[in-house]
DNA sequence: AAACAGTGTCATTTA
DNA sequence: AATAAATGACACTGT
């Protein structure tokens, strides 16, 4: 464990540590964030837009929630995912994410800590953990979210009655956090979680030593095992074993917490929080009041929310069954993770653990997925979400709270890492620009890493909490709330990105598709078609890479159909030139025909009347009928008579004879 | 702010 | 039937 950031005046802290699973022989890296946030008191006062309403306090968190802010949302049908993010009280949030295996989904807990150093210093307790959690189903969301759902993040109140209404019609398919009500069946999955826990415990008394050994063991074994598998996964597992690595000297999360006061919240009284009680002590012992597993509650323990679905990784079961059949555990020192609640809700009571580990999978894919969307179209105002540019068929109307997470240890800073979250519904404005990096400054120092081309995902969903802006951006600030539009918030988005990618290479990259967008579109469907069955791809992979084919073959085609429809519109403008052009000549000639005609029936007329004048030599007019008119090639006109004109020179004299009268 | 051109995308039709 | 191409329509962006 680590911390990475004490408290600012009135950002928040992270706590990063990781902590190593084991149960059934399923190997489980949990990879944990401790996202410390001041009291809603203080964040409302503080971040209050110049005459808004206050914003609740968990809607500070850099992650999105399920279910929104306010709870007004369910989550996606398809989300079966273990998610813990109840947005608790709000005050702590607790990001859980598991690297050992791939695809992986994030679990978070929002909760309340406070830790004040002047109560600290008063009583010797420090770190307060308040988990009123509530359910994701649009039940609640926490002391201000339950009350606030409408200035929170989901707060159109139109989005919130159209997610309840997906709430309604598919019930089975939240699986949210339920804090403090923890039923029956609650208990009984908490007991064995806590078995569970007592015998990882007992591991964990093993030397940290033999754990790193039997990590890179086991992380060689599956780098030999998977030696097909796409880039990313083989990155992954390197980047997992790295950030083992940089967790290995980690010291006790809570520990560490009381061990240094200089880890504080200034101005957050101990009165302020549900629970009175150092972090060092819910988490080290149960002796007290409350513990952080006490204090935070799911649905689902995180045993079951690491386990991968079986059918998580349907083309790579040479990967899947070297996972599953490593013993190997390690929990988290003096944390009993396994007592988290299990869930309270119904809908909940309906799923078993296996359910819900094989609903991870189509969770995982589609929140992929999702997360093009949330960059590509995502208008977090919007009351129906639908993607703007998939035919891929997924339903995007989702508010469900699903997220995977590959990270290194400091996990929101990791260049590789990629994350995707599909709760884009209650990604409201607020949130999306307070992801951004407008309520946790402190992020901006805690990384310094280089950003890759998720840097734009990452901070706007994927809980990339290095919010990094760019020189001479503003940092949002609590008016920056008010801002609206998606071109900006889009705009916003993207600051951080690789502006020069088009948004299917940015999609492509995020799914890590092994071959570049051109070559997607530019081969033949044969290769097209014998590469995805080739290579282990995902359904979103494969459906992201049909997408971006069509798109990318239909964009050439649009450019080529107006390039074509533009030399139509400039051949036929040339062709109206030329036509004037050809009429103005035709009608200069129609001109000058006309006047040679004029001048021929000029002389035509001349020569009638020169005729109509002859007489004989007994001065009796000529008979036109005897004597015809005949032209020499000197223009001297003589009148002969007939009977001296040859018979075919005759006829033609006497047809324009006639012409003539 | 309005108008406009350029572009990407989708839906649909055609080849 | 599958695919590519073509095209109208729409939304978005930049000027």
């Amino acid at each position: 464990m680590k911390l990475l950031k004490s408290w600012g005046a009135t950002g928040g802290g992270l706590l990063h540590l990781t902590v190593l699973l084991s149960l059934a022989g399923l190997r489980v890296d949990l990879d944990l964030d401790l996202y410390l946030l001041p009291p809603p008191a203080l964040l409302r006062d503080e971040l209050r837009p110049p005459g808004g309403p206050a914003r609740p306090a968990h809607a500070l968190s850099p992650f999105p929630t399920s279910g929104g802010w306010g709870g007004a949302g369910p989550l996606h049908p398809k989300a079966r995912e273990l998610d813990f993010l109840g947005p608790l009280e709000g005050h702590l949030l607790w990001e859980v994410r598991a690297l050992g295996v791939p695809f992986i989904p994030r679990t978070r807990v929002d909760a309340w800590l406070v830790h004040s150093v002047a109560d600290r210093d008063a009583d010797g307790t420090h770190g307060l953990l308040g988990a009123t959690a509530s359910s994701a189903g649009g039940v609640g969301a926490g002391v201000d979210g339950g009350s606030q759902a409408a200035p929170g993040g989901g707060g159109d109140p139109l989005a919130a009655e159209e997610e309840e209404e997906k709430a309604a019609a598919e019930p089975t398919a939240q699986v949210a956090v339920s804090g403090g009500r923890a039923s029956q069946e609650n208990e009984v999955l908490r007991e064995k979680c806590e078995s569970v826990a007592r015998s990882s415990r007992q591991e964990e008394n093993e030397t940290e030593s033999s754990q790193e050994k039997s990590l890179q063991q086991q992380n060689n074994e599956d780098k030999n095992k998977t030696a097909d598998e796409s880039d990313w996964e083989v990155a992954k597992t390197t980047e997992s074993r790295k950030e083992r690595h940089l967790n290995g000297t980690d010291a006790d999360l809570f520990q560490l917490l009381s061990s240094q006061p200089e880890y504080s919240l200034e101005g957050v009284s101990l009165e302020d929080t549900p629970f009175q009680s150092t972090i060092s002590d819910g988490m080290n012992s149960s002796a007290h009041n409350v513990n952080l597993s006490q204090a935070i509650s799911h649905d689902v323990n995180l045993h079951e929310a690491m386990l991968l679905s079986p059918n998580t990784f349907r083309r790579d079961p040479v990967t899947r069954t070297s996972q599953t059949q490593e013993p190997f555990l390690q929990t988290l020192p003096g944390t009993n993770l396994t007592e988290f609640h299990p869930p309270a809700d119904n809908q909940m009571r309906n799923l078993t653990s296996q359910d819900l580990l094989y609903g991870l999978d189509a969770n995982i894919f589609d929140e992929i997925n999702l997360l093009s969307l949330a960059v590509e179209g995502f208008d977090p105002m919007e009351v129906s979400f639908q993607e703007p540019d998939s035919d891929s068929g997924l339903s995007l109307n989702l508010s469900h709270n699903t997220s995977i997470t590959k990270s290194n240890s400091y996990s929101t800073c990791n260049e590789d890492a990629v994350s995707y979250t599909s709760d884009l519904k209650n990604l409201s404005g607020h949130d999306l620009e307070g992801a951004v990096g407008g309520y946790c400054p402190e992020h901006s120092m805690l990384c310094h890493m280089d950003h890759s081309y998720e840097a734009g995902f990452q901070d706007l969903v994927f809980h990339n909490h290095t919010y990094h802006l760019q020189p001479g951006v503003p940092e949002p600030t609590s008016q920056s709330f008010s801002t609206s539009g998606k071109s900006q918030k889009m705009n916003r988005y993207f600051n951080n990105t690789d502006k020069n990618l088009s948004r299917d290479e940015r999609r492509a990259k995020a799914l890590r598709i092994p071959f570049s967008v051109e070559e997607i579109i530019r081969m033949p469907v044969d290769s097209f078609n014998s590469m995805l069955s080739r290579h282990y791809l995902t359904d979103l992979q494969v459906s992201l890479m049909r997408d971006i084919r069509r798109r990318g073959k239909n964009k050439v085609a649009a450019q080529n159909c107006r390039k074509r429809k533009l030399d139509i519109i400039l051949n036929l403008e040339g062709e109206v030139c030329n036509l004037q052009a050809r009429k103005k000549t035709l009608e200069r000639e129609q001109a000058q025909y006309n006047k040679a005609i004029n001048i021929m029936k000029q002389k035509l007329n001349d020569l009638y009347h020169v005729f109509s004048r002859l007489s004989d030599d007994q001065g009796r007019p000529v008979n036109p009928d005897q004597y015809i008119l005949q032209c020499s090639h000197d223009g001297t006109v003589f009148i002969v008579p007939k009977e001296l004109v040859a018979p075919g020179q005759k006829e033609t004299q006497k047809g324009k004879r006639k012409n003539r009268s």
